[in-house]
DNA sequence: CCTACCGATCGGTAGG
DNA sequence: CCTACCGATCGGTAGG
């Protein structure tokens, strides 16, 4: 399936923004890399903002679609939080270039788009918070601080969104990945 | 001890830096903090990128200082890789502001600066990778692989920069926290 | 998709 | 520490 040009101009200012950031970021840089003028930008987007509001609220969407999935009850109460996380490293691992704008450059976003992106963000870590209740509940997941761990997962996940660490460490196979993680995750690194 | 103008300079532009990243703060919003006019920031710092670089080579040292500290003879080699854990808590804990900075701002500074800082955050991870490879052979860490388990780990204590999240989170006292993080990078979540 | 151009803002300097 | 000011660059528009 063929890109569009708009397809083409996202996708390279979502690199110059993971590599400069979205204000050191120039019209200009994003022109060059894709061998056209500045002015000959505004033929595809409405804006430099247009483009941060289309990359942060497509990835949004996208992990938002799989924190839903993993709500339903497609999967067993006792799998759901480790279903979650995998969902989670598929989803950054897929999406490398636009993940790692949701650490900092969310910050440029103006309204109404910020408090979208902010609202699915929070929906996203209270389901999260939920998974891990219910797995306290289960018996899965030890009785500690609910909010460290939350943070401590989430966490511990956003070395992937960078593309170079996990190239470098990655040579592995996927599926060998995630099991690294959820072994991290859930045995810690303890002998 | 009286802070001087150029500490309250560094210490305002460093939340800008922090809440806008570095590209987005203008000297005008630095000189706003600190109720004077821009111009006359230049009475105490010789630029912008002064501030930064100063900035990120302070908190860089103090890395340095703590990762060298542990590497030297006064802690059981058993216990080496949990001191330097708790070492990185404790920095991150009392340089919020600055900590923060090292996870993206450092992209802005310019050469000789950056190629420093760089050096300075090698010898960080290589030294904290040898603790990693040191207890997995006094079978105090499980057989992983090493850069999976090293990114996991620093990765996982990087929500603490960001200072309202630590704050929201850690009503707790220190010492109770260290205690969760620990349990959490040695044994995980599992109950 | 280009040339030509706009007002606004940038970091920084001169001079007091 | 201020006023006045500089050249450069910014995002964006007009018109073809």
């Amino acid at each position: 399936m063929k890109k569009s040009k708009r397809e083409l101009v996202l996708e390279e200012a979502a690199k110059l923004f993971v590599e400069k950031g979205y204000s050191a970021t120039s019209m200009k840089d994003i022109a060059v890399r894709n061998g056209i003028e500045a002015a000959s930008l505004y033929n595809h987007i409405k804006s430099k903002q247009d483009i941060l509001q289309d990359l942060l609220l497509s990835i949004a969407y996208k992990f938002d679609a799989g924190i839903k999935n993993i709500a339903s009850s497609k999967f067993r109460k006792e799998e759901r939080l480790k279903e979650a996380i995998k969902m989670h490293i598929n989803v950054s691992v897929n999406n490398q270039d636009t993940t790692y704008l949701i650490l900092q450059d969310w910050k440029h976003l103006e309204e109404p788009s910020k408090a979208e992106f902010l609202e699915i963000r929070k929906y996203y870590q209270d389901t999260f918070r939920d998974l891990i209740v219910e797995a306290k509940e289960l018996d899965v997941v030890r009785n500690a601080n609910t909010e460290i761990m939350l943070n401590n997962i989430l966490s511990s996940l956003r070395w992937i969104y960078n593309q170079d660490l996990y190239e470098n460490v990655s040579k592995i196979d996927l599926s060998q990945f995630e099991s690294e993680m959820l072994q991290f995750i859930f045995s810690g690194i303890k002998k």
